[in-house]
DNA sequence: TAGTAAAATGACTCGTCGGTCATTTCAGGA
DNA sequence: TCCTGAAATGACCGACGAGTCATTTTACTA
């Protein structure tokens, strides 16, 4: 008997779906999308090969979800503290800080965002689900770019690049982390990164 | 008669092998490692699958191999041009055009490099060669920032997180001209990546 | 508790591809 | 031109993994 729209049935499939998804998100994390298998992703959330199917049609399926949540995930939250008040560099600060807690929280959605980044050129009818997460960011960022140059807060530079150049470089702290070269906090590099988009290296 | 230590043989044999590799990167950069196959490389040199057997004793020995011309290659010429005179901000620019420049003359290695990069979180055991040029290319600015912390030139920030930053940001304005993102000249990415880098955002 | 429909299982199929090797082609010396 | 060893060839093998489906288990209801 539906409720809500949803039956009882639905809400389980739902559930069952979570738990693949929370699998195969762990499992192409750590092996990417060739070297992981279907038995792996079976094996990690406890059930048989056969049942994966049951709600997932494939594997690339699969893949493609665990790579939209995080997506959507990330590209909302950016949206909303975009909205909020405050100068220029306070909103960058925000932006970032948002960015980078965001892929601590979620170093499984990370590395497989990072690694189909890398396919990118070699693919580049590929994913575009991954070019739309880097073009929606860098909006958000060329917005707050273009309202900064408005107010005299910022210089007047091509502000297709700037904003590449900041996803970029918020994005690369995230590696920098994952991979271990930074065993700072969270917040230092975050203060790192802004200062260093902000005011550049000279004296 | 072997003549400087090579016979005939082995001039034709490290043509051979130079053939094959040259077809290796065009393939492995179109497709990525999982996707290539060994008919692909054969069939792009022109010659039978067996015959790229006689050259290379597996299809990873490929890809390493044309992995490290690129990357040796690379930190070489960085290397040279980072012992000349000039200006902290003067190097930096030398540095970064150069490196810009061999990407671009070297699409099918950047592409190779790249993805190789992404797969460096799933595998942080895997690619040493892929570290080490991300490593020693830091080095390289680092070296170059701490001269100019001396000098006056330079803030005196944390030397390592500017270096992989720079390193970082001059890697990815080539990914943005990769994915025809940027359709300026080289020389003006190159421009406008050095003014970042150096003087950051803020008015 | 018996009956049944949905859910779960995992042995199996089938295509693909890395790697091998018996056979053929080639080159160059006598 | 014939001979011989090296180079090249491509049909073939075996492993592996995505996806299927006949069978079993579970969960619910009457």
């Amino acid at each position: 008997m539906p409720v809500m729209g949803k039956t009882r049935k639905d809400v389980v499939s739902e559930f069952r779906r979570n738990e693949l998804l929370t699998a195969a998100r762990a499992v192409f994390s750590k092996k990417g999308f060739h070297d992981a298998t279907i038995d792996d992703i079976a094996e990690t959330a406890e059930v048989a090969k056969g049942t994966v199917y049951l709600y997932y049609k494939s594997k690339k399926e699969i893949y493609l979800e665990a790579l939209r949540f995080g997506i959507e995930s990330l590209n909302s939250e950016l949206n909303v503290k975009a909205e909020g008040p405050g100068t220029c560099l306070e909103k960058l600060r925000l932006l970032a800080a948002t960015k980078l807690g965001f892929f601590e929280e979620n170093r499984d959605f990370f590395n497989i965002y990072y690694s189909e980044l890398g396919k990118l050129p070699s693919h580049p009818a590929g994913l575009e689900l991954v070019k739309d997460l880097y073009f929606k960011q860098a909006k958000i960022f060329a917005r707050l770019l273009k309202e900064g140059i408005r107010r005299r807060e910022i210089r007047n530079l091509n502000v297709e690049k700037m904003s590449f150049a900041i996803a970029d470089l918020t994005r690369d702290v995230t590696t920098q982390r994952v991979l271990g070269f930074s065993k700072s906090s969270l917040k230092s590099d975050t203060d790192f990164v802004v200062d260093f988009i902000w005011k550049g290296i000279a004296r």
